[in-house]
DNA sequence: ATATTATGGATGCATGATGTCCACAATATT
DNA sequence: AATATTGTGGACATCATGCATCCATAATAT
């Protein structure tokens, strides 16, 4: 129940960029400004590239960008990039592997949780995380 | 981000006694029904008893009991007993081993998805997740 | 005295997270 | 065209942890 290296290593990396949407950064430049082992970073990217969150360049002079703005990048499209679709217990998504499924009563805590959670995640976006954005909690639109 | 099966496996476990809070239950009793392995099981009673969630008497006719009603015994209690404290991430408690802390912008979000799981954790008793009770959501005191 | 039950410790095993390496494809620059 | 740079994709290595088993021992009811 801990967020995973591998998801701080990916909003660390886009609020990095997020910071300069502009500018195009290279593996080399986010691994070294952001402490990231460089081909580990490579793989983490990939995902962030295949959801659509950032844009990648090949050659030369090559390197990432976001694809849209700041605002319009969910910290929940992160999250699923990373880990996948957000799940707190088996049993809520696959067939029904648990013999207790119908009788269980503890599902609909973890499920509270888990919209809790989700609401949160959908709700904050990189704009709210980056370095200017001053108000960690209130966010005025 | 998942429910461990350990912890799946406490609260079944205390559901099953919960139901009949007078009775004693072996290790035995509450693997066979609850389908928990029985070498396992007493790894994790062993925690429920050291956090004075259960009690446990030894010998024959021995087993466990809870040592307060239903209604009294929170999940959040559960978790911890079984996972240690909530803490979603790292640098959170420990001391500072990340170079980032101070300006770490996700922070606040971990913080915040952490509280409200404690929030529901905490408000949450086993009373809640006995088969009895109807209106999953809706807890009338 | 015996059978039953929990306790505590050591140990095994499998899985997944994290990290590394390398050959290759794309492309800007010369 | 040649070269250097950068991302891509896959295989592989390492390590920690969750899950599980086993056994010797302590407690205790009969």
């Amino acid at each position: 129940m801990q967020v995973s290296k591998t998801l701080d290593y990916a909003v660390r990396s886009l609020t990095y960029m997020g910071n300069d949407p502009v500018l195009k950064r290279s593996m080399k430049e986010i691994s070294e400004h952001q402490h990231i082992p460089l081909s580990y970073l490579a793989k983490i990217m990939r995902r962030l590239v295949k959801k659509g969150i950032v844009r990648s360049m090949v050659g030369p002079d090559g390197g990432y960008a976001l694809r849209r703005s700041p605002k319009e990048i969910k910290l929940r499209d992160v999250y699923e990039a990373i880990e996948g679709e957000i799940r707190m217990v088996d049993c809520m998504d696959r067939d029904n592997i648990c013999v207790f499924y119908d009788s269980c009563t503890q599902l609909p805590v973890w499920d509270k949780v888990q919209m809790s959670m989700i609401k949160i995640l959908e709700d904050t976006t990189l704009q709210d995380m980056l370095s200017k954005s001053r108000g960690k909690s209130a966010r005025p639109n």
